[in-house]
RNA sequence: GAGCCCAUAGCUCAGUAGGUAGAGCAUCUGACUUUUAAUCAGAGGGUCGCAGGUUCGAUUCCUGCUGGGCUCACCA
């Protein structure tokens, strides 16, 4: 408790509230600042204290702040009967008012009631945001603790829980109510009967007490005769006095934009979306312990980078002032984990955000969460094993099956998974004769044939690539990896023995998707420095997303890396899979968005 | 970046072949002590996203803008 405070109990009013006075700061200006100043008359003042009213200059009304209201109702400025708009006036109890400013109020009738509820509070020696109760029980806690007891076997024992939560449903019998209140497990009812709580203390609840509002219930857990898990609440306390309404109960919060925007509202509201982030906090805790059951070990690296490098993409600029130079946001933190297999951590991995500045789709959010991890002495071959086991397990410790579905499709994780070439993919899913593909001008022309563009000196791996990606990448159910990537599009992955223009590498396709890339890592240092040099080469002739050359790296190489193969797998699409869900913007949390109009 | 679609009460949605709008939930008043979208009676609540244009008159028609969704392009 901060120095100073007074417990809630013994508060006379909220004056001393640190709450209520982070909500009085709201409406009405500090001294001096008038941001707000031309909408300080139409801000509401129910309630406001007389002391606040000289110091803040809240222009006073007249008559008791309850006493006038329901008079006032039918002569709202702006919408008197006469159709005469007069100027607000300073009492002026207009919801959406516009002010002179130009700052909209929003605060509609809805909003003033349940200001009008706190304040009421107070008035009866209480506070509507007290921190007085610790929490003994959760819903869920109640309801193992009842188990499948019989409703005689329920009362007779006697379990008193306490359990505090939101109200999320009322139902109102007057000297009687039903509320159902949600915590972090569940949801729970609770039965509040005026002859177990007190007159003063119901009568408070109901006049003070909505949907949407924290309380704190305390009682014997009982079984209605509708056979539902109840707790009989003798002693009841609000803790948070929530004054803007929740959406309806039976529809709930539809409107994407607003579900994305006002995440916590979603969250109270659609229990499915709760159930999505615990399933996605559970995938990247498995995945952990996967990993350093495996004696991987979890590192961290700058997010942000001189050299935005590892991966093919445009980056986000930002600036350091005191060290007067520019940073980028990283793109991909692989070259410096390899710099620790260089240090001899010769097991990595890193979970965090990658940023990159290209388009938002369903598929794309500018900042999303990226695993890749690093093994010394292992190779691409080895990861794919190691990637078959992670997601076999992690879907069997999910759902119980390797079997998932995914938007209507089932997809099978059950190791070993199909692979593919490139070039076989292609043949397959293009009727292409593969023996051709390996013809740069067939590859040209196939390519130019199916409308992508082709840059005069395109280098036919990167043609073989895109024609992949044209007509086969997106039909392969999988799980599959695909395997024998060209070179040219694989800077920083070792080229294989027996042929060289090719890469060892992978990707895992799953629904027609990138979940996850991987090869064998480039360590010869002189090859790599001939790699970025080729693709300066490729940024001067125009492509933004070629790899910078990153002296550093090179010279960390220089000192010896280990042989290794390192993977990324992009953990909201695996999330994605994992909760049936169509757009990456429901599995994060706060997708980004345009600024509010 | 391009195309298509959407924006009406706090929420979910109707609606106006151009004459300033309705429902359900929520809110308020009253009744109701085991309900399950509780019920019953009554009341209030809207610059119909923003800005122009056409018109006697625009929430409705037109244009632009803003925000969102989907598809395509780039990417993971």
């Amino acid at each position: 408790m901060p120095a100073g405070a007074v417990p809630a109990q013994e508060q006379g009013d909220g004056d001393e509230d640190p709450a209520f006075e982070a909500l009085r700061a709201r409406d009405a200006p500090a001294r001096g600042e008038g941001r707000r100043g031309a909408q300080v008359e139409e801000g509401y003042r129910l309630g406001v204290p007389d002391p606040l009213v000289r110091a803040r200059a809240v222009p006073a009304c007249e008559g008791p702040p309850d006493g006038p209201r329901d008079g006032e109702r039918g002569r709202r400025p702006g919408r008197r009967p006469d159709g005469i708009h007069p100027e607000v006036s300073p009492c002026g109890r207009s919801g959406r008012g516009q002010g002179r400013s130009g700052v909209t109020e929003d605060w509609n009738e809805l909003i003033r009631e349940r200001i009008r509820k706190a304040d009421e509070i107070r008035r009866n020696g209480g506070t509507p945001y007290p921190n007085d109760r610790k929490v003994g029980w959760t819903t869920e806690m109640a309801r193992r603790a009842a188990g499948d007891k019989s409703p005689e076997e329920l009362s007779r024992e006697e379990i008193r829980v306490d359990i505090a939560g939101r109200i999320v449903a009322s139902r109102n019998f007057g000297k009687a109510a039903f509320v159902v209140l949600a915590d972090r497990t569940g949801r729970l009812q609770a039965y509040i009967r005026k002859d177990k709580v007190g007159d003063r203390e119901y009568d408070l609840f109901l006049k003070t007490t909505d949907v949407g509002d924290i309380v704190w219930v305390e009682g014997p857990l009982f079984i209605t005769r509708t056979g539902e898990l109840t707790v009989q609440a003798d002693r009841y306390r609000l803790l948070t006095k929530a004054i803007r309404p929740l959406p309806e109960k039976w529809h709930g919060l539809v409107d994407v934009e607003t579900r994305y925007r006002q995440r916590y509202v979603d969250l109270i509201v659609n229990e499915k979306v709760k159930e999505v982030f615990r399933r996605r906090a559970r995938i990247i805790a498995w995945i952990r312990s996967f990993l350093t059951e495996r004696d991987f070990l979890e590192v961290e690296t700058p997010m942000m980078q001189p050299v935005a490098g590892g991966a093919a993409a445009k980056p986000f600029v930002t600036r350091h002032n005191a060290l007067g130079m520019d940073l980028f946001l990283r793109i991909a933190p692989e070259l410096y984990l390899k710099r620790l297999l260089v240090g001899g951590f010769e097991r990595v991995f890193e979970i965090n955000r990658n940023f990159r500045n290209e388009g938002i789709s369903t598929q794309h959010n500018p900042e999303f969460t990226m695993l890749e991890f690093y093994q010394a002495y292992a190779t691409h071959e080895d990861l794919m094993k190691l990637t078959e086991e992670m997601l076999s397990g992690l879907a069997l410790t999910l759902f119980g099956t390797t079997v998932v579905t995914v938007q209507g499709e089932t997809i099978d994780f059950a190791p070993p998974w199909e692979r593919i070439t490139v070039a076989g993919a292609v043949a397959r899913y293009g009727g292409v004769p593969e023996e051709r593909l390996s013809d740069p001008e067939f590859l040209r022309k196939t390519a130019e044939g199916l409308g992508l563009p082709v840059k005069g000196d395109a280098a036919p791996g990167r043609l073989l690539v895109d024609i992949f990606e044209e007509v086969a990448e997106r039909r392969i159910e999988g799980p599959a990896f695909v395997t024998e990537y060209p070179v040219e599009v694989s800077p920083l992955s070792r080229r294989n023995d027996a042929r060289p223009g090719i890469a060892d590498r992978f990707e895992l396709i799953v629904l027609g998707r990138e979940i996850a890339n991987a090869f064998s890592e480039l360590n010869d240092p002189l090859d790599q420095r001939r790699r970025f040099e080729e693709q300066l080469r490729l940024r001067e002739r125009g492509d933004e997303e070629a790899h910078y050359m990153d002296e550093d790296f090179l010279r960390a190489l220089e000192h010896g890396m280990p042989p290794a193969a390192g993977e990324g797998i992009g953990i909201d699409r695996l999330v994605m899979l994992f909760t049936d869900s169509p757009s990456i913007r429901d599995v994060i949390l706060f997708p980004q968005l345009r600024k509010e109009g």
